[in-house]
DNA sequence: CTAGGATCCTGTCAGC
DNA sequence: TGCTGACAGGATCCTA
């Protein structure tokens, strides 16, 4: 990773000009940043803490000032901080966290100098952090705290700083031996590397009568699958996403499980939306995604297995993202009749671009 | 029990 | 140019 961000950061802020959202944390991303956190605060004392949001901190902070963190885990798109004192921070960034490490690795930093009494007042503009992972966004470069910074956490030797634009997300501790018992954790189910086809296909029988998307984003049928890895997984299987749970055979069920780890697997190989990846060696901002989506948010181009059109459409109100022809909706009530309207609104959507002499 | 819709929140973007 | 409304979405809550 460092090698990655030297890289970057030798173009400075003010390239990074415009503007493209890239999407939000799930389990990849949860996983990488608990890797690239893990080699910056562990071991490291909690000598502040300042909630900026009352509402994106669950609880009393004093719990955890002066402790000093023992490692970091992960269940599903949830991260674990456990301290030494018996407490764990469970950090949740929903759609729109970020954290953002500063400093702690001084020592191979030559921006961290003594000049840069910057630290207690604020962080950025000619510095680089550490570690940034989480929902891509100018923060990864920026000036810190903004105002999307919810909390800050001040260390020993560096900064650690939550953002999250719309809140969702939360920092709520608890008692370490408690974790494992807190609702949201408590009712996960196991990750698709934990789960066999025909368990996944039991799961999608017990909901046969929703469309299986909606079903795969449930985190207490299958951990981990978001909106992004949910057409991604549907797409590696050739599932249409609105077909009913209940009409995906045992064979479909395998090749979804093995579709989610695989997709999954890719993105966090590729390191998912941390700094790195978001920030291209050019200086400007990369689209995670092109790195391995298939079908998220290519509406419009071309299937690279069968070369048709990727289209968008929402399924369990929510934007989706699958290839018409890959994706039949062979073998399900009322398939052929919503085919027929997909190939006809495809058809037309194409006849408008060509009128506009696109 | 399940299915589906509303909700939270801030910021972007298309349309007027 | 500035306003308005639709949209983005993870998880939870509520209703039928």
């Amino acid at each position: 990773m460092s090698e990655l961000v030297n890289e970057v950061y030798k173009f400075g802020r003010a390239q990074f000009v415009c503007y493209n959202w890239g999407s939000m944390p799930e389990l990849p991303e949860v996983e990488t940043i608990r890797r690239g956190l893990e080699k910056c605060i562990t071991g490291k004392k909690i000598s502040g803490v300042r909630v900026l949001c009352d509402k994106s901190f669950i609880g009393p902070k004093e719990v955890v000032e002066g402790a000093k963190v023992q490692r970091l885990r992960r269940f599903g798109k949830a991260l674990v901080i456990d301290l030494d004192n018996g407490v764990s921070l469970i950090i949740h960034l929903r759609m729109t966290g970020q954290l953002i490490a500063w400093g702690f690795l001084s020592g191979e930093n030559p921006q961290q100098k003594k000049s840069k009494t910057s630290v207690s007042s604020g962080v950025g503009a000619d510095d680089k952090p550490a570690f940034a992972g989480g929902h891509p966004s100018e923060n990864f470069v920026a000036k810190l705290p903004n105002k999307q910074t919810r909390v800050e956490f001040d260390f020993e030797g560096g900064k650690l700083f939550f953002n999250d634009q719309r809140k969702f997300g939360f920092v709520k501790p608890v008692p370490t031996e408690e974790v494992e018992q807190d609702k949201f954790i408590a009712s996960l189910a196991p990750e698709p590397w934990d789960m066999t086809g025909e368990e996944l296909w039991a799961k999608l029988q017990r909901h046969k009568g929703a469309p299986v998307k909606a079903v795969i984003l449930d985190q207490k049928v299958i951990c981990g699958l978001g909106n992004i890895y949910a057409d991604e997984a549907l797409y590696f299987a050739k599932i249409h996403p609105a077909r009913k749970a209940g009409e995906v055979t045992r064979e479909e069920a395998e090749l979804l499980i093995r579709g989610a780890r695989a997709v999954m697997e890719k993105s966090i190989e590729s390191g998912g939306s941390t700094m790195a990846t978001y920030v291209k060696a050019d200086g400007t901002r990369g689209d995670y995604l092109e790195l391995f989506a298939e079908v998220f948010r290519r509406e419009g181009k071309e299937c690279r297995r069968c070369g048709a059109e990727i289209l968008k459409t929402r399924v369990a109100g929510r934007g989706t993202h699958y290839c018409l022809q890959c994706q039949l909706c062979r073998g399900f009530s009322g398939g052929d009749k919503l085919q027929r309207k997909e190939l006809s609104e495809a058809l037309e959507l194409r006849g408008h671009r060509n009128k506009e002499g696109d």
